[in-house]
DNA sequence: GTCTATATTCGGATAGAC
DNA sequence: GTCTATCCGAATATAGAC
């Protein structure tokens, strides 16, 4: 009764499932307001309404599955004890959502936000690598994770899955990333692991 | 007297060494034959005869660049005795390149090819990474890594390395990469390294 | 809010003289 | 090999009816 409830915005919505999968396979550039409007069924005046320029469309799909990837680091860093467990499920997070929605990784990783996003800070700055580094320093001070520098610690922690994951991206792995979990985090949280 | 000795084409380096400038900075996409004609100070009519349009630009740079890479990784690589000197040594030359030519360094990493070098294979194929891949490899039969599938021993050793490069590139290092170098080191090699 | 038609700018590419 | 002038298509963005 308080009325909407699954009624969103459809044709917002359906524009921003289409540019997602537009831009990530053939970028921000090659893709034009025609086959936007072209693929997702909505009209170029209506796509303007909603998101003023073209930069708008990629500034809102950005913001929202940032959103929505710090959302679930979150729910993972809660469901979690040990700072051990707490990085293993977040890889683990990463490896599951590169297999089932490898668009939305796609973009979030590689898409050069620099070059379409002027205003956006750089992607090691945002709000999930900053999450994550949060976590990778409480593991120095519960003792789990060597002293050192924090950001040396973070990107040997999370540089080789995240080099997976671009693998994946990029189809050079003959695998499925769930396949390599294992062996991954074992390199990975050596790499940092007290001793 | 055989003529040609530094004569390179004039013209023809000033047009890619402002092109590096201007796609790590701006982007391909942002950058017209206009800017790099005024730039380099060489007329488009110019730029079209030496490159035929402007993705040849690109295809050149790219070319170029990557051999330069491979060059360097080659000798290192012969001038290095063990597998953990020769990866320690990559590591560090790339360390350095990233201070020296920070825009070399921005192009081959960030630069997304796929999007205006369609015919590219993805980095990961690409002639430097594959043979930092047969280092690895050899690093298992001598018995100094671990045994495990190549691409995440690969992934692992220098992911953390390369993701430090990226975030020096992001400005979001205080200090120079050297400064990091050992205590990244330690890391990438823990976690491939035998017990 | 949605659409169609249109304006305007811009950038890649070419022609052709020198 | 180098340059200037020009063409042409395409893409962003707008106007304005419904």
């Amino acid at each position: 009764m308080p009325s909407t409830l699954p009624r969103i915005d459809d044709s917002r919505q359906r524009v921003l499932d289409t540019v997602l999968a537009l831009f990530s396979t053939h970028g921000y550039f090659a893709t034009s307001l025609q086959d936007i409007s072209r693929e997702s069924g909505v009209s170029i005046g209506s796509i303007y309404h909603h998101f003023g320029d073209k930069e708008g469309i990629a500034s809102t799909l950005y913001h929202t599955l940032s959103e929505q990837m710090t959302a679930r680091l979150d729910r993972v860093n809660r469901k979690n004890g040990s700072v051990h467990d707490k990085c293993r499920a977040i890889v683990k997070m990463l490896f599951d959502m590169t297999e089932a929605e490898p668009l939305v990784m796609n973009f979030m990783l590689y898409a050069k936000h620099k070059e379409f996003l002027p205003g956006e800070p750089p992607i090691c700055s945002s709000k999930p690598f900053a999450l994550m580094r949060d976590i990778v320093r409480m593991g120095m001070e519960t003792g789990e994770i060597r002293r050192m520098d924090l950001m040396v610690a973070s990107t040997s922690l999370f540089g080789g899955p995240i080099r997976m994951i671009m693998a994946r991206l990029d189809g050079v792995l003959p695998a499925q990333l769930s396949r390599y979990l294992d062996e991954v985090w074992e390199c990975a949280w050596r790499s940092v692991a007290a001793d």
